[in-house]
DNA sequence: ATAGTGACTGAAC
DNA sequence: GGTTCAGCCACTA
C-alpha cells in the first residue's frame, strides 16, 4: 500500500479516505447521501470537500458507490468524474429519478448514515 | 514546513 | 428565492 495513507500502524484505523468509503458503501441502493453528512458523520464536519476528494480516489474500488453521494442541494456535483456509465444511469438503475443532473425528491431520498447506527 | 487545491457548506447580501 | 464570500480539513507538490 502507500506510505502515508493506508498505514495501520500509524492510524487507529486507515486514512480518511477509507472512513469516508465506508461509510459510502454502507448507503443502500435506491438512496443518495450528502457529502455533508458523511463529513459529518466520520466527526470532522467542515470536511465536506475532502469526502469528494476521497471519492475520487475511490474509483478503482467497485464497492464503493460513489455515484450515491451528491452535494446537498441533491446536484451531481461529481458526475464529470465518472468515466464509462454516468452518475444519472447508474442512479436510474437503482430506482432514482434524476432530472437536469439534480436527483428528484431528494429530500425523500436522502440518506443519513446516523440512519444506519440508530437501526 | 509552507502553499495550493478540491466531486462542499453555511451564512450573508 | 438565488448568488457571493469565506471557512474548512486533509492531501499533494
Amino acid at each position: 500500500m502507500k506510505k502515508t495513507q493506508f498505514h495501520p500502524d500509524n492510524l487507529d484505523k486507515y486514512s480518511f479516505f477509507e472512513k469516508v468509503w465506508d461509510v459510502v458503501r454502507l448507503v443502500p441502493p435506491g438512496r443518495v447521501t450528502t457529502y455533508g453528512a458523511i463529513a459529518r458523520f466520520l466527526g470532522t464536519g467542515h470536511s465536506a470537500r475532502y469526502v469528494g476528494y476521497a471519492l475520487n480516489a475511490s474509483h478503482q474500488l467497485p464497492d464503493v458507490p460513489a455515484h450515491r453521494v451528491v452535494n446537498r442541494n441533491g446536484l451531481l456535483s461529481g458526475k464529470h468524474h465518472f468515466h464509462g456509465l454516468s452518475m444519472e444511469e447508474r442512479l436510474a438503475c437503482e430506482g432514482v429519478e434524476v432530472k437536469e443532473d439534480r436527483v428528484v425528491r431528494f429530500k425523500e431520498l436522502f440518506w443519513d448514515p446516523s440512519e444506519a447506527l440508530q437501526f
